[in-house]
This record gives structure tokens, C-alpha cells and sequence, in this order.
DNA sequence: AGTAAAAGTTAACTATGGTAAACTTTGCCC
DNA sequence: GGGCAAAGTTTACCATAGTTAACTTTTACT
């Protein structure tokens, strides 16, 4: 069973990794996602192809406008996800991020906005400041 | 970008062509999945690998007991998905409909149970009679 | 500069899940 | 009961996504 868009899971991980770190490098991508360099190389060249990502051979790998583009998307999918998981269904942060991880690839964007409006809303009822769902 | 479990796609299929018809063929499954007769012959294999169906050759279909248990679970999944996206989320029912059979397959049994406690909530609240979320 | 280890790639394989085309079996009707 | 159409199966293929093992390239140190 498996269930996330493999290319999406592979920019997702490229977008963090240029964030946190710089540079980006098969050998992280592969820690990361816990597959083998061989599998990393598969993807970055299927990306590559898509116009996503960028990477002479043997160098490191950096996004394309469109590949940013898209795995910002994805991860910001994932937070509002999260966030809305934690705050609705009072999910752990680490349920909420299993199971935002999972769902980011899947929903629809019509899902997607409504999730946007209740998180959304959620702050103006004073939600950020912890005070629902926390027994106050 | 496949986002189902097949195989749960296909015994949910199953249980619901045995409530509806009586008799499961693989030709109906295959007009209600949209896929071809030899991917239905292929799946079904899988399926009696598993021991979750039964068939003879060129027979119907029938679901063993484990079978109905995992097919009863993942509609009833799907049935409180469906209730929740609509009540939570207002979502018309096709929309609802799509994003609970992406997301019945994929969902921890934290984020079910969560949505379990949320959906008897709202019954206690009297959203049953449409009280809630639609202006009155 | 030489070399060894680390990083990246390639090749051959596995499994899933799909297809079209050819084939077999079943069922029905005259 | 012969024959045809519908249903089901098999075969040979495609794509994705992973693996291990062997190979190449890069790097980094003495």
C-alpha cells in the first residue's frame, strides 16, 4: 500500500532540503525518504524530464521555476493540512503530519479551499493563541 | 497519479454489486471501476491469493468472510467520510463522494477514530436535521 | 599526484496495476 | 444439439516505483 505521489514526495523533500540546507544532494533526498540512491536517481531523472529539477551528472540537484513552483504548492498543502488536523480533529503533531503527508497528494482543490476557510477561520475565532479545543 | 488501494477499491466493489445484485460477474465490476475485463480477472487472483474472495473458474464472485470484514470496514469508511466532508467541510456530495474513496484507503486509524467522535458529535448536536451549517 | 572512500549511476531484477488482442468457456436460442 | 454472442481468461506488453550489486565519478587526504 502505497500512498503518495512519488514525484511530489521527491519535490516536497528537494524544496526542504535547498531551504534548510542549500545544496541539494541524492544522498540526503535518499536519508530523507528512506529509499536507496539508485531509487533517487530514478526520480531525479523522471523530474528532470518534467522540467522540475535541474542537475548536471554527478552535481547537485536545484529546482526550475516550475518545480519550486510546484513543491511549494505541495508543502504548503501539507501545513495547512496539519494545522487544519490538529485544530478540527485534535490530531498529535506527529498523527496530524502522518496523515497530512498522506492526504497532501490526494484532495481535491475544492477540498483544499474549504480546509483554507476553516483554518482561516479558525484563527479569527482566536485559535492561534490555543484557546479552544485546550480545555480553556 | 493513482491514489487508491486497489485492491480495497475492488473488494469494495464487490460487497457493493453483492447488496445491490446478489450475484457479482467480473464484467460489472469492470464497468464500475472503468477497467478492462483482464484487469478485473487480475485483480480477482490477487483477491483469492489472499483468501478475501471465491470464485470458480468462469463463476461469480463471492466474498469470504475476511473478505466481508475488510470490505464492510472500508465502506463504512467511506460512508462516515462522506458524512463528515459534508458536515465539516460543507462539500457537496460528489465532492465529498471523491475525496472520501482517496482518502478511505490512506487515513490512520487516529484520524478515523477522531472523525468518528466529531461526526456523533454533531448527530448529539442535532445536525441530523440539518440544523446546523446551512444558515438556520 | 595517488588512492581510497563517498557519492552517484547503471543494469538487471521485483511487484503492482493497468492495457489490447487472442483465446476459451458458458449460456442461450432456434 | 449447433452455433453465436457474451463473459471470462491468458498472453504479451507498458509504466511506475522500488531493490541490490556492480560500476563510474568526485572528493578529500596524505
Amino acid at each position: 500500500m502505497k500512498h503518495h505521489d512519488s514525484s511530489e514526495m521527491y519535490l516536497k523533500t528537494i524544496l526542504l532540503l535547498e531551504v534548510n540546507k542549500g545544496e541539494v544532494h541524492a544522498k540526503e533526498i535518499a536519508e530523507m525518504l528512506n529509499v536507496s540512491k539508485a531509487s533517487v536517481t530514478k526520480a531525479i531523472n523522471g523530474l528532470k524530464s518534467k522540467g522540475y529539477v535541474q542537475q548536471d551528472n554527478y552535481g547537485p540537484i536545484f529546482l526550475t521555476d516550475e518545480g519550486r513552483e510546484v513543491s511549494t504548492q505541495i508543502l504548503y498543502k501539507q501545513k495547512l493540512l496539519i494545522k487544519y488536523l490538529e485544530q478540527e480533529l485534535n490530531l498529535s503533531s506527529e498523527d496530524a503530519e502522518e496523515n497530512a503527508c498522506r492526504m497532501e497528494h490526494i484532495i481535491t482543490d475544492e477540498m483544499l479551499h474549504a480546509i483554507e476557510e476553516k483554518v482561516e477561520s479558525n484563527i479569527e475565532d482566536g485559535m492561534q493563541f490555543g484557546l479552544v479545543n485546550k480545555g480553556v
